[in-house]
DNA sequence: GCATATATTGATACGGCGTATCACTAACGA
DNA sequence: TCGTTAGTGATACGCCGTATCAATATATGC
């Protein structure tokens, strides 16, 4: 499958998500939808609308919101406390954490990991009802480790 | 030891710390780490100001950022996004998490808890050179979990 | 005590970011 | 096709933190 083929199975997926959860299937959707799909690391909702001439700033941070209420996208806070967004990956919507690394920006998801055991049995211990928790890793990855040299 | 005694007696190592620091000590600032002195929960920037007529707004954050970064105080980020700060235990000041009440708002610190350890192992496993993290745990506490019509 | 260098202050303005409002438009089911 | 209603986009607003900058207070050396 071609990259650009692989990006609109995945846009008509999301525009699928929304429809299923009860929205309508329009044109700005479509747009924005396209726009998540030709990425291939997390944004901000600027940086998504910026690619979107025409758009209303309004209507992207409202697709973004369903998105992330359904599931598909997930919000990530950077180590400089910005706010960006990231597709799941098709297959795992389910809860997860983040490496993301500071200098070139990747993210890898951390799946597999007992954070959750963990926090449910110091919880217990203190009779305290875990309801949710937020976690973000910060570090460098592989890669930029290896050569710090190379550019963000 | 009175209360309004402790309270001083936690202004005046506030203001030694920044002392400590190398920033002078100032009438404003008096009245600002008095304040943090009399919290006894988290609480906003914004509050923190509304409490302090006569002083400036940049005034108090600035202070803020000079606590938190002398390690005193500590940020902590609520279920609803909204940032507070909150008094660090004046024995323990190192990096830990913290179990917050969605319901009335209490937190406790979470020290003991081996996320770090963890965590190190997860990244050691991918390569990925571990630099910082953030970590928040919400739910209800003891109190408001056995009755949760208490008021918030 | 006094002068001096400089950290600090506070008013103001600015900027980022997300949302409320509202008249207009488009989607979709009957 | 029509009517209901969700969605749109321009705009304004609000919150939150910071940059700016002239005026002031503080610490220090003499």
């Amino acid at each position: 499958m071609t990259v650009r083929n692989r990006n609109y199975a995945l846009a008509d997926q999301l525009l699928e998500t929304l429809e299923e959860q009860g929205h309508r299937d329009t044109e700005p959707r479509r747009k924005v939808v396209a726009a998540i799909a030709r990425k291939n690391r997390h944004f901000t909702a600027e940086e998504l609308w910026g690619e979107l001439p025409g758009i209303g700033r309004a209507t992207v941070y409202r697709a973004l919101k369903l998105l992330v209420q359904a599931g598909v996208l997930c919000r990530v806070m950077l180590a400089d406390g910005a706010l960006h967004y990231q597709l799941n990956d098709s297959s795992r919507h389910g809860h997860h954490h983040h490496l993301l690394c500071v200098h070139c920006g990747e993210s890898e998801d951390l799946h597999g990991c007992d954070i959750e055991g963990q926090l449910h049995r110091v919880a217990a211990a203190r009779q305290f009802q875990l309801t949710g928790h937020w976690l973000e890793v910060y570090g460098q990855c592989r890669n930029c480790a290896a050569n710090p040299a190379l550019p963000a």
